[in-house]
DNA sequence: ATGCAGTCCTGTAAGC
DNA sequence: TGCTTACAGGACTGCA
C-alpha cells in the first residue's frame, strides 16, 4: 500500500524518467476511478512537457508546461499539473517503447491511463531519459487516480481541500505535542489522519509505534511529552529507512521502474501476528484498532488499562 | 468532537 | 474442484 515512502520512490524515479518529455498523446480506458478522470483532458495535454515530479504526502504532482517562442513558462502560474494518488494499489511507472509489459498477469490488466511520451525536441529543458514510451496508471482496487489542475491556484486549492497536516519531518514539536494533548482519540487513529500529520499510513504506523514503545490502542492525551516527542522522532526515521529502501512491497506497489521496493524485510511488527518480536521475542499481536488492523508486541507496548482485543478502546477511562 | 459502519474495488486465501 | 466468504485499507460520507 503506497504510504509517503512508497510515493516518494515513485517521485523519485519518475523524476529520472519522464522529465522533458512530451505528451503526445493520451489513452483512457474509460473506467471509473476513485479521482475521476474526465473526458476532454486526453487532447487538453497534448503537447505538455513534463517538467517537474514532485510528492506532497501520499500525492504526486506533475508539473506541465509548453514551450513559448523563446523559454518555457514553468514560472508561469497558468502551467496545469497533474495530480496523482494511487490508493491501495496504484502503480505509476514507465514503459519504454518496445519494453514488454512487466506488471504481471494478463499485459495491460488495470491499466486506466497511458501518456505516449516522446524527449523534447531541442534544449531547454533538462532531461536525464532519452527513450520514448508510456507513463502508465494501474490500479487493480481503482482507489486511486489522477486529476488535472489547470493552474497554479487550483493546485492550491486542491490541497487546501485536503487540509494537509505537515510530514513527518516538518512537524514541529510544539505543535505536535499540542496536537495530541487536545485530543482523546486513540494515537493510531491520530497518526492516520492526514489532516494532523501526512503521509503515515497503516503500515509505518504501526512501525512507528512499535520504535517508540507505544501502544496503538493508547490515548493521545495520555501521552507524556517524552512519548510525544519519541513518536515523532520516530516515525520521522522510520521513513526516511523505508525511503532508503524503496518503500515496502507487501503485494501490487512497485516504484516508477517498475521496481519491487525491498523494506517489508525490515519490517518488525505489521504483518508478523504470531511471530517474535524482533526487539524481546514476545509474540506479536494484532487488534483491530480505529477500523484498521494494528500489529504490535504486547511486551514492548503495554497496553492501557482495560484496552483488550475484543474492546481495544478499554470501555470508558 | 469523535467513533464507527458503510462505500468503493478486486485479488487472494481460507473454509466448506 | 468449485463455490462462498472474509479480508486487505486510503479517503470519504453519513449517522449516532
Amino acid at each position: 500500500m503506497p504510504e509517503l515512502p512508497e510515493v516518494e520512490t515513485v517521485a523519485r524515479d519518475l523524476q529520472s524518467l519522464v522529465l522533458g518529455k512530451t505528451i503526445q498523446d493520451v489513452w483512457w480506458s474509460g473506467k471509473k476511478l476513485r479521482l475521476p478522470w474526465q473526458k476532454g483532458w486526453d487532447s487538453d495535454l497534448r503537447g505538455f512537457t513534463i517538467l517537474e515530479v514532485k510528492r506532497r504526502a501520499k500525492w504526486l504532482v506533475l508539473h506541465l508546461a509548453k514551450k513559448k517562442v523563446l523559454q518555457w513558462d514553468i514560472q508561469c502560474r497558468e502551467s496545469p499539473a497533474l495530480v496523482a494518488h494511487l490508493g491501495m494499489t496504484g502503480q505509476l511507472t514507465f514503459l519504454r517503447r518496445g519494453c514488454s509489459d512487466t506488471s504481471g498477469g494478463v499485459p495491460g490488466d488495470h491499466v486506466h491511463l497511458r501518456f505516449d511520451l516522446i524527449p523534447a525536441q531541442g534544449g531547454g529543458v533538462k532531461s536525464v531519459d532519452r527513450h520514448p514510451g508510456e507513463l502508465r496508471f494501474r490500479d487493480i482496487r481503482r482507489f486511486g487516480g489522477i486529476h488535472l489542475v489547470r493552474n497554479a491556484h487550483e493546485l492550491e486549492k486542491f490541497f487546501e481541500k485536503h487540509r494537509l497536516g505537515p510530514e513527518p519531518w516538518d512537524c514541529q514539536l510544539e505543535q505536535w505535542r499540542n496536537a495530541l494533548a487536545g485530543t482523546n482519540r486513540l494515537i493510531k487513529a491520530v497518526l492516520l489522519d492526514q489532516t494532523v500529520i501526512s503521509g503515515v499510513g497503516n503500515i509505518y504506523a504501526d512501525e512507528s509505534l512499535h520504535a517508540a514503545r507505544i501502544h496503538p490502542c493508547r490515548r493521545s492525551s495520555t501521552l507524556t511529552r517524552r512519548e510525544a516527542a519519541r513518536l515523532l522522532e520516530k516515525a520521522d526515521s522510520v521513513m526516511r529507512q523505508a525511503i532508503e529502501n524503496r518503500g515496502s512491497t507487501i503485494r501490487d506497489y512497485v516504484g516508477g521502474e517498475n521496481l519491487n521496493g525491498s523494506h517489508q524485510e525490515s519490517l518488525l511488527v505489521y504483518g508478523r501476528e504470531g511471530l517474535p518480536c524482533m526487539s524481546c521475542g514476545a509474540e506479536v499481536q494484532r487488534w483491530v484498532v480505529s477500523g484498521r488492523s494494528s500489529h504490535f508486541c504486547p511486551r514492548c507496548q503495554k497496553a492501557p488499562q482495560g484496552a483488550s482485543k475484543d474492546s481495544p478502546m478499554g470501555g470508558q477511562d
